[in-house]
RNA sequence: GGGGGCGUAACUCAAUCGGUAGAGUAGCGGGCUUUUAACCCGUAAGUUGAAGGUUCGAGUCCUUCCGCCCUCACCA
């Protein structure tokens, strides 16, 4: 652990305290005031002169000593002032701690509020604390993190030390909020389901899997909390929501991370269409969320050198007209779908509904949907290949789901809920039988128990909220809008080590040298700790 | 998993054809009472991701491994 603190700033710890000085006190000052009104309220002020007293507290980012005068740059959440420690106002004990500092440290400072000869917002200090000593220096000051894997794993380092990054985040949450006031505006009720599944569904993916010591049976984390959510319909809730954690053992790019986020809305008494307005409202009330509302009040994101307008409504096309568009024949030509999965390099599965059609959408996926820059809806898919969507009134071999393009990435999935039990029941044996490693293993038969007491008509939908950020943030990579993105455990912090035998603490591997690097994973041990 | 790129001080980066591993920041010591990336003097800092190989000599070339990035595959 030691490694963890920088040897000359342990020596300024125990100067500290040795001056009877605690580098970490217990309570801040009740009277402190963010940097960011500071700065406005001195801007009013004459260069040149003070006014009443504040206190600010914030990491201190800068520093430009003069022997008896020190300025400080103090950061806190949303802005950054200067503080001005001068030898003759301060207590000779407050000014003999300026020579303690080091950047990176906590700090309080209280004094006139006011500006400098230059115009410079600055609290005049008359006392000063240490509210927390840093043992590590911050990143470097103008350049701050710059190793996009460091400013990942270090994410609390680039948080503090770079402003922007701090903004982008906090946009992130921004976009997250308005998601949820537009869906609480319209009676959509917030409701936590499992995360823990016996039986997972609702997407197809690899799920993670784990074990309940008490009962000694095998849980999954959810790769979806869709067929909760429409427990709840069943159950008379007519409108609920969730932002949902999901977990798909599946691989890391640039827009995908083994946890994401997932915003699930179903409706009672409504279908499809419905869905694709409401996601509509939810894209433009998070694109304002975000900022990228005009002067001309139109909504305009930029992603990945292109720019959007995401000012509804959205144009919608068909799955099937898409398709004829882009390949020359419709998907149910048997014969001329095949010689394109050839041409393509693409398996033929056989005419069997369930692989025939997988096998359509693979085309699709190749031919059409690179060229969807969005926003776009794509409405009515093969309904082989829907087994959660009710099928369509005019053709059952088309169901009622549309996906929502934008930035050449699937961003939504909404369906016409299947509320037809034993349909449900025959689509679930059907995909059983596929042994599709990505598809359910087994029926999930209280949910068809759910839908046999009747599920309301309704529509749902599932909106990937850091895909969406990414889009409306500006961010190339997924891992630019997730707080902490999943990387790969350090080397000799102990994280990758062989788990304990019975589930006890970590096991500190102090290790170094030969240290056994094994790939060991585990990450699995890595969950709460309670 | 395939292809390509990268890995040098705590951070950001240099190092010509294979020829003594450097700078700025941060750190430490000193000076300085109005600065804005303050400045000045001094000082410390490295198993060049790891292991092997070629060579009189390797940060540089070769092999293997580890990690990261891009890309393809994968991913309703």
């Amino acid at each position: 652990m030691a490694e963890f603190f920088d040897a000359d700033r342990l020596q300024r710890l125990a100067d500290l305290r040795a001056r009877g000085v605690d580098p970490y006190p217990a309570r801040s000052p009740e009277d402190r005031e963010p940097a960011g009104a500071l700065v406005r309220e001195a801007r009013e002020m004459e260069a040149g002169s003070e006014g009443r007293e504040a206190v600010v507290c914030g990491r201190v980012l800068g520093r430009r000593g003069y022997g008896k005068l020190v300025f400080l740059d103090l950061h806190d959440q949303d802005g950054r002032i200067q503080a001005c420690l001068q030898k003759d106002r301060l207590s000779a004990p407050d000014f003999a701690l300026t020579k303690l500092l080091n950047l990176g440290d906590l700090v309080a400072v209280r004094g006139s509020l006011g500006r400098t000869r230059v115009g410079e917002p600055t609290v005049f200090g008359t006392e000063f604390r240490i509210l927390a000593k840093a043992l590590l220096p911050p990143p470097e000051k103008w350049h701050g993190l710059n190793d996009p894997e460091l400013r990942a794993r270090l994410r609390y380092a680039d948080l503090f030390s770079s402003p922007e990054v701090r903004q982008r985040f906090l946009k992130r949450a921004a976009v997250v909020r308005a998601l949820q006031e537009v869906l609480e505006a319209r009676g959509f009720v917030g409701v936590e389901t499992p995360v823990l599944h016996p039986v997972y569904g609702g997407a197809n993916a690899r799920p993670f899997r784990t074990h309940h010591h008490a009962l000694d049976m095998d849980l999954y984390l959810r790769i979806a909390p869709e067929l909760y959510l429409k427990r709840l319909l069943v159950g008379g809730l007519e409108r609920v929501y969730e932002i949902a954690r999901v977990f798909r053992n599946e691989g890391i790019s640039n827009r995908h991370n083994p946890e994401f986020t997932m915003l699930e809305f179903y409706a009672a008494w409504c279908d499809y269409r419905h869905m694709a307005e409401l996601t509509e409202e939810l894209v433009a009330a998070a694109a304002r969320a975000a900022g990228l509302e005009q002067e001309d009040g139109r909504l305009r994101a930029r992603f990945r050198g292109e720019d959007y307008d995401l000012s509804p409504p959205y144009p919608r096309r068909r799955y099937r007209e898409l398709f004829e568009e882009a390949l020359g024949f419709p998907p149910e030509d048997r014969k001329r779908v095949r010689r394109a999965l050839e041409e393509h390099g693409l398996p033929w599965e056989g005419e069997e509904p369930y692989p025939y059609w997988k096998a359509v959408n693979a085309l699709f996926e190749e031919a059409v949907e690179p060229g969807l820059r969005g926003p776009v809806f794509v409405l009515d898919y093969p309904a082989a290949i829907c087994p959660l969507a009710k099928p369509s009134p005019e053709d059952p071999a088309w169901a009622e789901r549309f996906e929502f393009f934008l930035g050449g990435m699937e961003l939504a999935n909404a369906f016409s809920e299947l509320n037809d039990p034993e349909l449900q029941l025959r689509r679930f044996e059907e995909q059983v039988r596929d042994r599709d490693p990505e598809t359910p293993a087994e029926v999930d038969h209280d949910y068809v128990r759910a839908l046999a007491y009747g599920m309301p008509p309704a529509g749902g939908c599932g909106i990937g909220v850091d895909r969406l950020a990414m889009v409306l943030l500006g961010a190339d990579s997924i891992r630019e809008v997730l707080w902490f993105p999943h990387l790969r455990p350090e080397a000799g912090l102990g994280a990758g080590a062989e788990p304990p035998p019975g589930d006890g603490g970590t096991g500190a591997s102090p290790g170094g040298g030969a240290a056994a690097a094994g790939e060991a994973a585990a990450p699995d041990s890595a969950a709460d700790g309670c």
